[in-house]
Order: structure tokens, then sequence, then C-alpha cells
RNA sequence: GCGGGCGUGAUGGAAUGGUAGACAUACGGGACUUAAAAUCCCGAGGGUGUACACCCGUGUGGGUUCGAGUCCCACCGCCCGCACCA
């Protein structure tokens, strides 16, 4: 039975039905013993702040139209959702507004689910979870401690970077110019025992591992590779030459060992033992107190001046022998890299060349670049640091740099000091092991027992899970499970006696690492169901915003190469394709007070100038910068509003529409009324195909030149969207479609002024293909336009059409002809047509024999079924 | 400073080294309408010209090529990331 579309179609009654209708098909649902060929896409998940935004909808779309398509393809799709529930902002609504954390958190995660349900997405719902349930973190408590007994969890006395607002840790990763990443508060250091994952294991890994993640972006490989920062250099030891207490050497790192004969000064950080050693020196601690001073204040790093302070002491250089170097305490020295010592080799390196002329110390070349006289070569304000020869370096002298690294490093390694070798060639990397303790309520409880005579107790597996209590209070600073009054309070498993639990929880960045793993098996006993893992994973397809190229991304890696190891899973890359996607733009609009207005309170006029007014008042507003969308500047959208108003096909569309997905997308009231227009229109097209279909279809006929257009459009379309949607180039898919739509609009008028059997029938394959491509896109509209044409079932159970290869090429081409490289004229000839024939038609144009002024041409490239190029 | 990316109509953007501006938005004109909305049709990079047509045009300047938005070099501008990493 067909029905008629002739109403305007209402998103508001078809869109809950269908949503019903898939729910009721269990159409998304993954079923045990699926035979079809696995595809995994995931988004990164919400976390549950309240309500979901734009760029939300956005990134699922993103996935669900990737997640539609494939299973159209034939595949077993997993699309799976859930929740990033652990954090601080549930902590912070529970101090504010006197709620407890959980039912924050669960209250936010149901109105979420119910918005994400309105935008139609292809979910399996049935996989759903929250890091916050006792089943996930349990799970992860599991995960803690297979990796402490595989010596992948430490714990350590570090100095951390410590939050005063948020009263809690934050790693490295999370200070952002020396300011807490959520709170904006300049960071302290302080003294903490600290558990951390073990990541440094696998920074070689983790860093070679890179160049095969092919389907990656280039630019989050180099983030990473920047991150992990590997540089190859040598640890040598300086020999005092008179002992300072118990310090008899200091030992630096160098990537530059070629240059020792350069050396002119030894420079140690002011948190380098020695330095502390030294300190009874007035002059000495008052500059490591101003070191640590301007240590907090880092906006200025780029400007800061290279300082430090003469100790007295000297070291005696390593191949001069006689010679000595001063040893200084800089400003520039890190302790955390390396050694916390350097030498300085002012002509080559910027940082010691500027150190050296403020203190007048010696600069002496010992690289001499290609070319270069080595009677005249100097440094003046600017330090070489390219290759060249070696020089003024005795039995280093004539070698290139990296031959000179091999032969020092050989020199030292046979020498000792301090009954140590002297030098040791060594790898060094900027990343750090992975700090996750977070003194803070709202976390997965770290499972582990302190106990006074025994020490680190782990909780045995027996006694998992670690449940976080309920009965806590916020009315003062602090971690509350630490406040509690029972809860930390538990026998030793071990020797039985009193003893007190960890109250450190997990940092939520643990959550999000293994998240992905989980959702293959989300409801099993262990952490994950090794075998089913391993059959889903890696994801195929990860989508995401570029904000997590780093943290979240390399500590998931991580994950895997630990999980991998304690027998979780056997692989070591979790995400196999990775797209980030751009953000949700919106202008910005300001009163004459400076104050930001909401788009929803702004009328803009059009017209060459556009000019703002302020909807209730009339007066003038300001059109401000285009800015990601936030509650701060008020230039938000709210994706319910726009369900409520367009339909969630409306919205999901126009996401997809004109920008490339990758980058960011401005939201215009005109676009959403375009793809609004759009949605009619295709129920439109439906509707006057139906009028039509009264008239039997019968086999398409070929010889009908319509015919014979609509058929090669459709079946074009149909394998470019098919290409487009696999390369994520939604924009150019949305385009394709545009132009099917076109043209069927002119076929129909076409056939509705002399309908024929064969025209029915190329309508009716033309309007059903149409239906199917929208389908991953606008799956609500598409069902609806599916029923209306009479087809039985769903349109996404209908599979994806195939594209018929005899109708995707033409018969005969258009060829530019080009005179010169200037396009002239066009022939059409039969395609393959040899050269011979394509250069006569060629010729043959007026414009072509017009340029060529009665002379033969000098040359005519010819393309086969491409162009034509006549060369005068 | 180092690394990555980008620069095309009024706007978002298309374009395996091969017809620059697909598709959309905004705009202008027309049809329908009492009117508006919706819908449909037409126009449109800039310039010269009655037309056929011609000239110019992808940030700037060079180069490679039969042919360059695309490749190479230099420069200008914007965006992003990292940033005293020895």
């Amino acid at each position: 039975m067909t029905g008629r579309t002739s109403e305007r179609y209402n998103p508001r009654v078809e869109e809950p039905r269908w949503q019903k209708a898939w729910d009721e098909a269990r159409s998304f649902v993954l079923e045990p013993g699926d035979t079809r060929e696995p595809y995994y896409v995931l988004e990164m998940f919400p976390y549950p702040s309240g309500r979901i935004h734009m760029g939300h909808v956005r990134n699922y779309t993103m996935g669900d139209v990737l997640a539609r398509y494939k299973r159209a393809r034939g595949f077993a799709v997993l699309h799976p959702m859930g929740w990033d529930a652990f954090g601080l902002p549930a902590e912070n609504a529970a101090m504010q507004n006197k709620v407890h954390p959980k039912s924050w958190t669960y209250a936010n995660i149901a109105t979420m689910r119910n918005q994400l349900k309105s935008i139609g997405l292809g979910i399996d719902w049935t996989r759903e979870f929250a890091t916050c349930d006792v089943e996930y973190y349990s799970k992860q408590q599991k995960l803690f401690l297979d990796m402490l007994r595989e010596g992948l969890v430490t714990r350590r006395q570090s100095k951390v970077n410590w939050d005063p607002v948020d009263m809690t840790v934050l790693a490295n990763e999370q200070v952002v110019d020396g300011r807490g990443w959520r709170s904006g508060a300049v960071v302290e250091q302080r003294e903490l025992n600290q558990w951390a994952f073990k990541v440094s294991d696998f920074a070689e890994d983790l860093l070679d591992a890179l160049d095969g993640l092919e389907q990656w972006p280039e630019k989050v490989r180099t983030m990473q590779r920047n991150w992990i920062g590997k540089s190859e250099g040598l640890r040598l030891l300086f020999e005092l030459d008179a002992p300072h207490g118990d310090f008899s050497s200091i030992e630096v790192f160098t990537t530059r060992p070629d240059t020792i004969f350069g050396a002119s000064f030894v420079a140690i950080s002011a948190d380098h033992p020695l330095a502390k050693a030294l300190s009874e020196q007035p002059a000495v601690a008052a500059f490591i107190a101003e070191a640590h001073r301007q240590g907090t204040a880092t906006e200025t790093i780029d400007k800061a001046e290279k300082l430090g302070v003469f100790t007295g002491l000297h070291v005696k250089h390593p191949v001069k022998p006689g010679a000595t170097l001063p040893v200084y305490v800089a400003n520039f020295v890190l302790m955390d890299y390396g050694t916390g010592a350097i030498f300085g080799c002012p002509a080559h390196d910027q940082r010691d060349l500027d150190f050296a002329r403020r203190y007048g110390l010696p600069v002496v070349p010992v690289v001499l670049p290609e070319g270069a006289d080595p009677a005249e070569f100097e440094v003046d304000a600017e330090a070489y640091t390219g290759p060249g020869r070696i020089y003024h370096s005795e039995f280093l002298d004539g070698l290139e740099v990296e031959t000179a690294k091999k032969k020092i490093a050989g020199y030292f390694a046979a020498r000792t000091v301090d009954n140590r070798p002297q030098g040791k060639v060594e790898v060094n990397y900027r990343l750090r092991d992975w700090g996750v303790s977070r003194q803070r309520y709202w976390g997965c409880p770290i499972p582990v027992i302190h106990c006074e005579s025994c020490g680190i107790v782990p909780v045995p597996d027996k006694d998992l899970p670690v449940v976080l209590p309920e009965d806590v209070t916020f009315d003062r600073p602090g971690n509350p499970l630490d406040h509690h009054p029972t809860w930390k309070h538990v026998v030793c498993p071990s020797c039985g006696g009193a003893a007190t639990r960890e109250t450190d929880t997990m940092d939520t960045f643990v959550d999000s690492s293994w998240y992905y793993a989980r959702f293959t098996a989300p409801h099993a006993d262990t952490p994950t169901i090794p075998d089913v893992a391993n059959s889903w994973l890696p994801v195929d397809q990860y989508i995401g915003g570029i904000e997590h190229a780093i943290l979240h991304l390399l500590y998931s890696r991580f994950f895997t190469r630990a999980m991998k190891k304690t027998g979780h899973l056997s692989l070591d890359e979790p995400f196999k394709g990775l797209f980030t996607q751009g953000m949700v733009v919106h202008e910005t609009y300001k009163d004459a007070s400076g104050e930001w207005l909401s788009p929803a309170d702004v009328t803009i006029s059009g017209g060459d100038v556009r000019t703002a007014t302020h909807a209730a008042t009339g007066a003038p507003v300001e059109i401000g910068s285009i800015e990601k969308m936030s509650k701060s500047k008020k230039n938000v959208v709210d994706p319910d509003e726009i369900v409520r108003t367009y339909g969630a096909d409306t919205a999901r569309w126009f996401m997809l529409s004109d920008s490339p997905p990758e980058r960011d997308v401005q939201w215009t009231e005109a676009g959403i009324e375009g793809s609004s227009r759009f949605l009619q229109r295709i129920w439109k097209l439906v509707g006057d195909a139906l009028e039509l279909f009264d008239v039997p279809a019968g086999a398409p006929d070929m010889a009908d030149a319509e015919t014979a257009a609509i058929r090669r459009l459709v079946h074009r379309t149909v394998a470019n969207v098919g290409a487009e949607i696999e390369g994520l180039r939604f924009n150019r898919a949305v385009a394709q479609i545009y132009e099917l739509s076109n043209g069927l609009a002119k076929f129909i008028a076409a056939t509705a002024a002399a309908p024929t059997a064969g025209r029915i029938g190329a309508l009716h394959e033309g309007i059903e293909r149409l239906v199917q491509l929208v389908a991953p896109m606008m799956p609500h509209l598409a069902e609806s336009c599916w029923a209306a044409l009479g087809k039985t079932g769903m349109v996404c159970d209908a599979g994806w059409p195939e594209a018929d290869p005899a109708l995707l090429v033409d018969a005969s081409v258009v060829l530019p002809v080009q005179v010169n490289g200037k396009r002239r004229g066009e022939v059409t000839v039969p395609k393959g047509s040899p050269n011979e024939l394509v250069e006569r038609e060629a010729l043959s144009l007026e414009a072509v024999a017009r340029m060529l002024e009665g002379k033969s041409p000098r040359k005519v490239v010819i393309v086969p079924d491409r162009i034509v190029n006549v060369v005068v």
C-alpha cells in the first residue's frame, strides 16, 4: 500500500514513531552469534554535565552516519554509548547545590540519554554504562591490582602540581600555562606519596607504534611524538676539583658530547641536590628562592632571562688536562629532565650562549659549517646548531658531528670517575609516569590498604569492589573519603591488625582509558572477555575532539598495552582509525552595555550589511566575533530547542553540510532553515513521484535521453556517496545528494509531462535510491519516505544499493580543448577515441583555427578522455 | 623559537597536475498569491563589448610543466599545538 505525502513532513510525529520502531525491532542491538563481519564505530563518550550541546550532536551524528552506513553494507556494527561520569563537577555541584554527586550524575545521565535518543542515534543501548557504576569501577580496581602485580604501578614520593582551589593534584598535562586546567588557579608544588602508572616503560613502543597508525591525523601523531620527546645522548660525569660534602662529581645529560671541547661551564638546576647542599651560601639560597618564585609564574617563559649564580665550585675539564670549568646554579636547567645538570657549550646552544654572554664566559666554536673558513668563523649573537665538521677539538678534529658523538661516547665509556664509567649512552624521554592519585571523593577508589606493620597491602580480589560510601559530606575542603568517620578503617588482609584504606581515588582519565574495551562485554564479571574484546578491537573508527590528542589517546594506548600484559586483551593499539572533528561555532552578540546576548534574544536583519537588534527592546546589538559555543559568551543554541522546532533530521543534516567535518562549522539560522527546506523537499519529491506511480512501471528505456541521464546520475551518486561516507567527507556526500535531488526534480517534471512505463520504472529506482542514500543522515525522514513508497520493512534494514558499473561510464566524453593551456572550446567524442580522431576534431574547432592563424601547431597534448591542449 | 595546518566569489566551501568556483547560504529578478510565507523558474567572480567573443582572476613574488588553486623556492597573513627538554 502506498501513502500520499501531500502534507508537510512533521518530524514531531514521525521521529518519535521511528525511534520507537527501531527500539522495538532491536535494530541496533547486537545479538550473540552474529556472523557478519564486525565493525566498531565509537565516538568519545560524553561527560554527563547536564545537557547535550551542539558539539555532541555533531560528534554523534558523524559516528551514526558511518555506523548506519556500515550496517547497511552488511557489517555487524558495534556502536555503543556510555558516560564518563566521575569527576570534579559533580563534587562542585554537591558543594554548591547540596546535592549528592551520585544523584546529580545519574539525573544528568537520564536527561542526556533522552536527548541523545531524540536525535535518533543507532546505538546499542543494551551496552550502556557509566564509569561511576560499581559494576564498571570495580573492574577497573581489578585492572589496577593486576597492573600492580605486573609492576606497572608504582608509589613514590614525588613533587606534584597542587591546585589550591580544587584542592587536588594535577597531572602535568592538566597544568596549562602554570594554571589548573579546570580551576584556572595558579598551581603550587607539593611533595606527596603518589600512585603512578609506569607509562614510561612503554615510551619507546608508544613512539615507534605511531608510525603504524596510518589512519590517524598526522597532526595528532606529531603531537604525541613531541610529547614523548625522545632524545638520545650521553650521561657524563664531571669530577669536582675538590669534593664538596658528599659530592665528588656532577652528572650531566647531553645530546651534544661532540662539543665537549667547547664547554665553558657546568650548570645545575635550582632543585639539584648539590644546589640544596650549597644553599648555606646566602647568594645561592637567594637565587634558589627566586627561581622557585619565578617557576610558578611561567607565562613569561620565552622572555625569561638566563640567570645563574656562581657556586664557587669547579669541575675538572674532562678532555683538557689541568683545565677546570666553573659550576653555576642556573634558572634554565630543569630538575626533572635528564640529570638536572648540563655542561654549557655556548657556541652551539642558544641558551648557553645567552648565559655565557651575560656572565662573560668563553665562546669557543668547535663545529665548522660546511664551506666556512676556520680562521674567520665566529659565533656572535646566534649559536650555530647545524651540521659540520669538528675542529679545535684535538682527537675529534675533522669528524662529522654524528661520527664525533660516537667517538667521544666511546672515549668516556672507557674512562672512570667515582669508580663508574665516565660516560654512558642514554635515551631520555620527556614522557613522565602518570600520577593517578587524586584527593577527591567522586572517583574510583584505589584498592589498597595501608598497614603499619605490613606496609602497602593490595585489597585481595575477593574483597572487591571497594565501594564508595554514599554518606559523605562536602562542607569542608579536602577529601570527603578522608573525613568519613568509618570508611577508611579496616582490618589488614595480611596480618589482621588495624589498618586504613587508601583514600585517594583515581584520575578520571583512567576511567576513559579502557571503556572502549568494556563495551565489547559490558556486563561481564571480568573487565573484559578477552576473546570477545579481541574480536571487536581495535576500534575501526574513533571520532572525537582534537583536545584529546595527547592525554586521553596516549593513556588509552598505554592501557591497551598494560591490559595485554595482564591478559585482558591481546593487542597494542586501541584505535585503528581516528578522526578529530571541528567545533561548532556561532556569532557572538553584545548589547550597548557590553553584556553578552543569547542568539535567541537577538533579531538579525539581512541585506548587504547585517544588523542586529534586541528582540524584546529593539535596542541595537553589536555582532561580534565567531566563537566556540560557550555558556560564558551565551552564543549557544540548545539542541532540544532545535529538535523541537525543526526535528532531529534537520539538525543532523545541517551538522553534516557545508563544512568539512574536521573543520569548525558555524551554526547559523539560515543554515538550519536551509536544511529544513531540503528535508521538506525530499518529502515533496517522494510525494510528487507517488502521484505518478499510478502509471505501471516498466523496464527503463535507455534510448530515452531523459531516462538514460537520470539513471546515470542515480548510479553515479550511489557510488560517490558511499565513497564519501567511507572517507568521512560528509559535506561532499551532502552535495552529491543535493545534485541528485535537483536531477530527480527535473526528471519528475519531464515524466509528468510524458509518462511512459520506462520512465516510471526509472523514477521508482531513482526515488528509492535517494531515500536509501539519505537514510544514514536523516534516518527518520528516510523511514517515513520508505513507508510512503509502500516498501515493506524499514529502510535501515534495506541494505546499501549497488551502483551498476555500466552506468558509471558515459559512451561519449566532452573534452575541453585548450590552446596554450587556456580553454578555447570543447569536443564531444566517443569514450576511448584514438588520439588521431581527437586531434582532428580539436584542430577543426573554429576557435582553435583562429588561434593558430593558419600555422600548424607545435605540439598537441592529448590526455585520453580528459583534455586536449594545442601548443602554438 | 620549534612543529603542524590554512589562505579560492558576499558567505560556508568544491576541484586524482587537466573546463576554477560543484553544492549550499545570502542576494537580485520573475511566476503563483489580495498580500505574505511556502513553492517553482532565471541571474550572478571582476572587467571590455550589441552579439560571436576577448582580457583579468585562487594571499604576494619567482620557478617547474604542453598545462599550476594543486608541485618547488622565497615572502606576507591567519589558526592550532609544544615551548628554557640540554
